[in-house]
DNA sequence: TCTAATACCTATTATAGCACTGGGATAAAT
DNA sequence: ATTTATCCCAGTGCTATAATAGGTATTAGA
């Protein structure tokens, strides 16, 4: 499932694409319009801050704007970075992890299907397909 | 994410769909070549006998079988049944739940595509496919 | 009829992640 | 100095997951 980090995160993004791209848009504003605790929001934005997907800056006349133009922002990289794993089955989130049991598993290239067409899927969405 | 019921339960229905059509497995059998601990393995197939995927019987001689032909089983009946929903996002798997916000909202349509694409793979792939 | 093998039932637990909330420090513009 | 912001750290309540434990009931066969 998609937490909320991950559906808030998207919903932020878009407000940005769709604000002054040269403004910075403070929070409040975002949370008012999106309807969600800007405390909550705060989380989020940090994660799309340290993921370079925007950028704040303090102090009066603060707030967040997109580092990047909209189109050149798929909507799989804007999960991914929230969600720290597209990945539907443990035995594929994390790289690392060799199944013993993986040459004669019969459910893996199942797991391994789908997870290429979520990939494909969220990957092949941008941002300004959103709008 | 798939959780290990869903998985488990998946390995659990092959398992059943190889052995031989009219005899009962015992459930240790299963957990000894699936590597799974019978004790977990009870909750998910007490699961598959409510849903009328296996029955079982007591006593010596007993164990579980499948209730029709591998071939009329398809992932997405047992996944569903196990993980309860297959929806990606909480404002779909709920039908009952009607979001304010879903006229306006810009991400909606996103999920419902999203929906649909996973049911359509796991309705479209059969028991018999992971053979 | 006893025994072994089996399913079936109820309960408990430990851990982790999710979805937040609170309070303050720091930064910048007027 | 004041206002408007971000930035930072900490904590909380809840629920689901992934099990484990111990027992009862049922059945086939010696």
């Amino acid at each position: 499932m998609i937490s909320t980090k991950g559906r808030y995160a998207l919903r932020v993004m878009i407000d940005l694409a769709e604000a002054d791209p040269d403004r910075f848009v403070p929070l409040k504003e975002i949370a008012e319009r999106q309807d969600i605790s800007k405390k909550y929001l705060e989380i989020i934005v940090h994660s799309l801050v340290e993921g370079n997907m925007i950028v704040g800056t303090s102090g009066k006349g603060g707030g967040y704007k997109l580092t990047r133009d909209p189109s050149e922002y798929t909507v799989g990289e804007i999960l991914e970075l929230m969600e720290k794993t597209l990945s539907c089955v443990a035995c594929l989130a994390d790289p690392e992890y060799d199944c013993p049991r993986k040459s004669q598993c019969r459910t893996l290239p199942l797991w391994e299907e789908y997870d290429h067409m979520i990939r494909s899927f969220f990957y092949g969405k941008k941002l300004t397909d959103l709008l």
